[in-house]
DNA sequence: TGTCCGATTGGT
DNA sequence: CCAATCGGACAG
């Protein structure tokens, strides 16, 4: 059996982890069938300080309690009432913070994903390009809140950069609300890969994104 | 209990 | 640029 990553992987500061996930593959074994994707886009969600996180202020709540449990397990949450989106628990023991997949390169299941997204046009490179689609496609939910990623349904397989492979990193997206956190550059991806969701080459300064 | 609004997406 | 669509967060 592959080996999956172990706890101790997730507990080390979150914008590590967010850098680490790159090359990564998350797979998900469902009732419907398997499907896997290499992760080449993440964002950093640090803890009660940082405006932008649903862990902002410390408060618990129904909705971001999964934040504040063990480390290796998913951060599942609805937004704008239609789309689901799917974060890896990760930080330092007793920080509620987490990690936002927001696109994987897609790598097993591509006709399931088509099925589940209802999309049998969408080229493979934007089946999994953003946090709602990737959900979609992977058929994450809230079934999946809270579950182990070190478990047998949904699960993370190492991986790494390929050579000529770079990683680049921005302010993260659509949270132009949080203040000075807006401009923090937690958001890293695999510099232009064409799963990638928004602004993605190196070149482009008007976005942000510079070398990592 | 009422109101406001979002870590998005796709169509105009 | 805007609507879809709904539950979380918070004020009262």
């Amino acid at each position: 059996m592959t080996q999956r990553l172990s706890g101790e992987w997730f507990a080390r500061p979150c914008i590590a982890v967010a850098r680490a996930l790159l090359g990564c593959t998350l797979v998900h074994r469902s009732a419907d069938g398997v499907t896997a994707g290499r992760i080449v886009e993440t964002e950093a969600y640090l803890g009660p300080h940082d405006r932008a996180s649903h862990s902002f202020s410390g408060r618990i709540t129904d909705r971001n309690r999964a934040m504040f449990g063990p480390k290796g397990c998913a951060y599942v949450y609805l937004i704008y009432g239609m789309h689901w989106c799917f974060n890896v628990v990760a930080g330092p023991p007793g920080r509620p913070q987490a990690v936002l997949v927001r696109a994987l390169e897609p790598v097993e299941g591509v006709d399931l994903m088509r099925t589940r997204t209802g999309r049998a046009g969408e080229t493979t490179r934007a089946l999994c390009r953003g946090p709602g689609k990737l959900c979609a496609a992977m058929g994450i939910g809230r079934g999946l809140y809270g579950a182990d990623l070190r478990g047998n349904t949904l699960y993370l397989l190492p991986g790494a950069l390929g050579c000529g492979e770079r990683i680049a990193r921005s302010p993260r997206i659509g949270i132009a609300y949080a203040g000075a956190f807006a401009a923090k550059p937690w958001r890293f991806f695999v510099a232009g890969n064409p799963c990638v969701s928004g602004p993605r080459n190196l070149n482009r300064d008007a976005a942000g994104i510079r070398p990592a």
